[in-house]
DNA sequence: GTCTATATGGCGATAGAC
DNA sequence: GTCTATCGCCATATAGAC
């Protein structure tokens, strides 16, 4: 692995964990066992270096919902399949989730506009069109945003949510939120077709 | 107002914008025209100003939902009315539930222990009880939350949602989310106990 | 309670040798 | 590509006068 490499996934987990002005270069530099003259020579400064970081990070996220969306299955179990597959990206992969959650915090609407075409838009654009054949009179943008803020939620705030009454050890288990949340919407679509 | 409010009430507003370590101590002097000796003399050390300042924002919040519980209401109406005051209160006070992302987002055992117990109990605890009324025999906790985290989803995501097909200006009106959400629960509640 | 002045150290970034 | 050494600045925090 080049030492750009090793510095841009190092950065990531950093970032992540203790923001952009949170993480010195210097703790970087003593993180991939470089000096920060070195980092330097990679990157032109340090917001580059993060902006580069925050890329690397989207780079390999696309394929993973491929084999759902290409599954022979039926609608309603390819929305069972797309939220199972969320939940799981999410919790495998919470570097990026937290750097996705901080970025969303900034708010920076340019940034956002980015993120939105540059990353999320395909996965998206999917879940529109399966919300939209499940149930067509209903705001397939409403029900879709509700699906992943759901995931969302649950995956972010489980250390919070541990600490309320009526809690079960078993509400951690990826299978068993990707079954409430499938439940939750299926259920709720199929009022109003009914 | 004694400079020691304007110090707390101001540092709110800074932390929920730029994070622990994005503002200084100059920065926050500066905001509320005093030295930062000055602001040393009230405080011991920027880390205890800034539990002092989640603590002094966490203060009021509690009799918000009050009018809601107590209404005669319907238990339907009853929820409808509870995601709506959650929907307003996180618009309203946006600094506040800014910060609240970053001690969640932190994820510190103790404090969300702390967060849970000291803060939002009572309300969740209402919550639940309503859920348990609506549909005796679904998980109440995995309801209440997902009520909750749609509320929070919608409101802190906006900037991102804007941006995907679909969107619609009226999706930024509080009355529409607190809709659709109230919606999608109660049809989803619906269909189990039907 | 608030100030000015200052100690001490970490910060981002660069120069120049190898 | 990587290093050591360093610049200039801003950070947290303190001392002591008013």
């Amino acid at each position: 692995m080049s030492s750009k490499e090793k510095i841009l996934g190092t950065a990531i987990v950093l970032f992540a964990q203790k923001g952009y002005s949170g993480l010195s270069m210097r703790q970087l530099a003593q993180a991939v066992d470089l000096s920060v003259a070195a980092i330097y020579h990679h990157f032109p400064d340090k917001n580059a270096l993060y902006l580069e970081a925050v890329r690397f990070a989207f780079s390999d996220k696309e394929q993973v919902f491929a084999q759902v969306w290409e599954s022979g299955c039926s609608a309603e179990e390819k929305l069972g399949g797309f939220i199972r597959s969320l939940i799981d990206v999410m919790l495998q992969d919470r570097d990026f989730h937290r750097l996705m959650q901080r970025e969303i915090q900034e708010a920076d609407p340019e940034r956002m506009q980015l993120l939105a075409q540059g990353v999320f838009n395909r996965q998206f654009c999917f879940l529109l069109q399966l919300v939209t054949e499940l149930a067509p009179e209903q705001d397939a943008h409403l029900v879709a945003t509700s699906v992943i803020g759901l995931a969302k939620y649950y995956i972010e705030c489980q250390p919070l949510l541990k600490n309320f009454p009526g809690w079960k050890s078993e509400h951690e288990r990826p299978e068993v939120i990707a079954a409430h949340i499938t439940n939750l919407v299926i259920n709720s679509l199929k009022v109003k077709t009914a």
